[in-house]
DNA sequence: TATTATTTGTCACCATAATGACATATAAAA
DNA sequence: TTTTATATGTCATTATGGTGACAAATAATA
């Protein structure tokens, strides 16, 4: 199945030379010529999933639709175009929830790099979410975790640490690495406050609880 | 198993920041703050997985290297730091070789995000080369082992053992290398220990005990 | 706002696994 | 056989993870 991507980008030439490049990488391409137009694509197309949005734009900037973008639909991944000169608009995307960020003029190899490892990103989560794992059935969305069908209440903490696991299945984390990733890069904590999370996390998925495998001298991994 | 990155950055503090910044992402870092002194770290380190160089860099400055690194090791991903107003480097950077590329000043997060994404790469080749060597299965990821398709557990220093032997397949290891390699240079102990560890290990892959092979005289090696 | 409940982080204690050293047995080489 | 090197079993020490308890922080409720 094809990637459908959004390009959001008033210069014709820019925006078709885009299109080309990726089309040829197999992606399916939408493009849009004023930030209006844009966001009517946007919420019109089902199943779009990663834009690539120009900062100058005609109508309505870049930033405004970003925030549009972000309200609705925060797990679509953007990546934000601009003008060299423009010195601390990557930060400010950032804040905004732009997830990467190119400035022209580029070489369309990082672009299509870059838009590999967002999909990839988004691309796993997606399957924690359909996939039911058969015991376990997680929606995102609704922020509602299901084990055997049966709901289960986590906290804040427990459903981040838990959805950090699985986008890692089977992946030995460290607790440095679950503690960047769950808590942030700033919060500077017990490494073994996570052993207590896990704890919880493991008594509240009974009968699963060796789902969570402990790897002595590493960390945890989930295995699903 | 930690990443090993080397920083060639002449500003302290910036090396610093990013410094500190990777080896809570659980990286090993190497420093260099000269293009000379990086080009030996560079060639005098075994294993380096992704280089970040500053292009201003006293003495060589960062296309050289660039270009040394390329030519001896293309894949070794090396992503490039420039400052804002350098307008065609990026493209120029990018015809030598470069892997990525990031402008100053750049958020913590987008450096991290496109190191995991050049490693992932990598790491995914490096993963496959080794993971196959019929009767063993080495899933460095999940940091589990496999034999003859069934999970065998190791403690971490046999892990981390017989990941070095694997590594230097048949080539006859002395104790001191497996000494300083296993245990890191730091580490004084008795050469005999690794006796201890290695009958430990050739019991756990029995029946192929003998597939790890005494080297009199030297130490150890193992043959696949 | 005051009160209560929930969530979260830390700590101390315990059980267990991992490790290193050593003594003894065994094997290889001279 | 003698010498030298390695293999192995055992044991004390150390490291690591599991857990319960508790206090602080936060959120929910009256």
């Amino acid at each position: 199945m094809k990637n459908k991507i959004l390009v959001i980008e008033d210069e014709k030439r820019m925006s078709n030379l885009i299109r080309d490049f990726l089309v040829r990488e197999n992606f399916e391409i939408l493009q849009a010529f004023d930030g209006d137009t844009g966001l009517d694509v946007f919420f019109d197309t089902p199943n779009i999933d990663l834009v690539i949005l120009d900062i100058n734009l005609p109508l309505r900037d870049g930033w405004s639709l970003l925030r549009d973008f972000k309200d609705n639909s925060p797990d679509i991944p953007i990546i934000m175009l601009t003008a060299r000169s423009q010195s601390s608009d990557e930060l400010f995307g950032f804040d905004l929830g732009a997830d990467d960020y190119v400035t022209k003029p580029f070489n369309m190899k990082i672009l299509i790099a870059r838009i590999q490892s967002l999909l990839n990103r988004s691309n796993k989560l997606k399957d924690i979410e359909k996939d039911s794992y058969n015991w376990i059935f997680l929606d995102t969305l609704a922020h509602k975790f299901y084990i055997d069908e049966k709901e289960v209440i986590l906290t804040p903490i427990e459903f981040d640490l838990l959805i950090y696991l699985l986008k890692n299945k089977n992946i030995a984390l460290s607790r440095e690495q679950i503690l960047n990733n769950v808590w942030g890069y700033d919060y500077y904590g017990d490494t073994r406050t996570i052993d207590t999370h896990i704890k919880r996390l493991r008594k509240k998925i009974e009968p699963y609880q060796d789902k969570i495998i402990t790897v002595r001298g590493i960390g945890y991994t989930i295995e699903v």
